[in-house]
DNA sequence: TCAAACTGAACGAATTTCGTTCTGTTTACT
DNA sequence: AGTAAACAGAACGAAATTCGTTCAGTTTGA
């Protein structure tokens, strides 16, 4: 067997060629031929280029998932859970550009299940008390997902050095507030 | 009349578009919507994409000549001149990839002249004994275009830590060579 | 030595892109 | 205000590209 099976050789090339140009702009023969792999193999693993789009996506969603859980598993303060979570998946935007799956696929139900587990999450530490309970939850997740436009279109590197910076400043900023003096 | 002109705007866009995804990749109506251009503009400025291109290139080529001109006209040591010149284009392939004209469109006239005026410049400062002569100008034309090759590709980058030293590195060899004796 | 997986070329079908044409609007200038 | 040139937007047939399949022959691994 060759070390890196013919498929994954198709998932990996297409992830490269996917993120660098976007999924819409790479025909699958030339997929094919970066990957080294005749258009037959590539129709034995896959019924089409939305097919191998809706793999990635999977295989996406299986690994934040996971990384969902394991963060939960740890035994580090509840605060510390969350703020992993919320940026893992900035985190990941900006390690790979994976924004190529939208376009040609829908990812509506990963980014629900996603909501969906956050919030759980979200809801049993304002039943512990550990979080205030005047904030909607459905407005909470709306600044999340507009802060995390801000993170992908790259506009906060004009102002802040890198993104670890932009992290901290924005977990601050979500967490404590921008006052100095204690809870109202 | 808009500030910048529409046939400027087709220019400006395209030289973004194409640089960032390949000549290739982006179709004439993707162009025009990005340019905030109707199709039929297009066609009125340029005959298809390829005469675009080909506008693009003569630009930049005249350009590039004009650079060469304006370094030879200034009043430096004739080393910092044909440094400057050897390293022109090097530089603005850095700050600007300019590589997709050659997909689609010779750039063979171009490049033949660019050797050229660089190859008189060598065979004037030979006669003025500036240089030494034991070294065949068509082999040192093909040294150039293999560091530059090596310049492009961004092999260096894994060594040297950015592009103003991969200049100066290659520079020192290519003019002192690597002994710290004097010449044999 | 057999079976499964692969390649490369060729192919018609489906889709995209091209370049043009039409009608009507905006713009710059008098 | 009136004119001419440049423009937008939609629609279109033609050309080119991409898709997905088929077939005949090769490579790979148990």
């Amino acid at each position: 067997m060759s070390r890196p099976s013919k498929r994954e050789q198709i998932l990996q090339t297409a992830h490269e060629l996917f993120s660098r140009h976007g999924a819409k702009r790479v025909t699958v023969e030339e997929l094919c031929r970066v990957a080294g792999v005749s258009k037959v193999t590539f129709y034995r693993h896959f019924a089409n280029k939305i097919a191998l789009l809706e793999t990635i996506r999977d295989r996406v969603a299986d690994e934040t998932f996971a990384a969902f859980d394991a963060i939960d598993a740890l035994d580090i303060p509840f605060v510390e859970k969350i703020e992993r979570m919320t940026w893992y998946k900035a985190g990941q935007a900006h390690r790979m550009n994976v924004d190529y799956i939208r376009e040609l696929v829908s990812t509506d139900a990963v980014h629900a299940e996603v909501k969906r587990r956050f919030q759980a999450n979200l809801r049993r530490a304002r039943e512990r008390g550990e979080i205030r309970s005047d904030i909607d939850l459905e407005f909470h997740w709306l600044v999340l997902q507009k802060c995390n436009e801000l993170f992908v279109e790259g506009a906060w590197q004009e102002v802040l050095p890198d993104a670890a910076t932009f992290t901290r400043q924005l977990r601050t900023l979500l967490w404590f507030g921008l006052l100095t003096r204690e809870d109202p």
